[in-house]
DNA sequence: TTTACGCATGGTCATTTAGTCAAATAAACA
DNA sequence: TGTTTATTTGACTAAATGACCATGCGTAAA
């Protein structure tokens, strides 16, 4: 592996890694019918408010998202919406992995 | 959110983050033309073999591969395939994040 | 021009992660 | 049987992560 396919295999597994955490899976999937301040995002998590604002820093610095602000409030919204077209496949490694649990129990 | 959607949320989360770490997402790309033995993976990754054994560990157990013992060998697989049809849009991504590096420059 | 609001940032702490080395296990071979 | 080979596991350490609280900062309203 030479340094930039090493280079390339690091931004994507680092976006990747961005979208790996609940909050801001939800936050990205939130995001999926159109912008959203911070404070409509903060509502339905239990979570300080500091919190949610890194998570969405965190969404930024990867690229998943992009925030414009307007007078008090800041809007957050997808930057490329392919990015939860890959959920109907991390479903299906869910519907693969309770699979395997059954047939676990089967022998 | 209720306890369900937490929980399924954290679930595909989790197999996002097993994929969101470059040795890993490399080691998953490779396995894209069938299947490989641990000593396959590690010939191209500079790493102790014990850390490659415990990444494969990790994504076998967000379910992303499956392993199989043969004769001395383990083998490891993708379980389900569809989980590196998603590197286009990742892809897309860094185009994007690109362009806004590149737009930034000329204001 | 104070005051209140919405959000970001810095400090701190507990937890998790990623890595290494040494040792264990299991299969194949001499 | 004893040895080598392939892989996993355990102990340990350094670094990264995620959470909270307190604080700062810009904007709007009073």
């Amino acid at each position: 592996m030479n340094e930039k396919e090493k280079a390339l295999i690091e931004a994507k597994a680092n976006i990747l890694k961005a979208l790996g955490h609940p909050t801001r899976l939800w936050m990205a999937e939130r995001l999926a019918d159109g912008e959203k301040c911070v404070c409509e995002l903060a509502e339905n998590i239990d979570a300080d408010v500091s919190t949610i604002s890194k998570h969405l820093t965190i969404l930024k610095q990867a690229g998943v998202v992009i925030d414009e602000k307007r007078g008090k409030q800041v809007y957050y919204r997808l930057k490329v919406p392919c990015i939860l077209k890959y959920m109907p496949c991390i479903e299906e490694v869910l519907q693969a992995n309770l699979q395997t649990h059954i047939d676990l129990m089967k022998e």
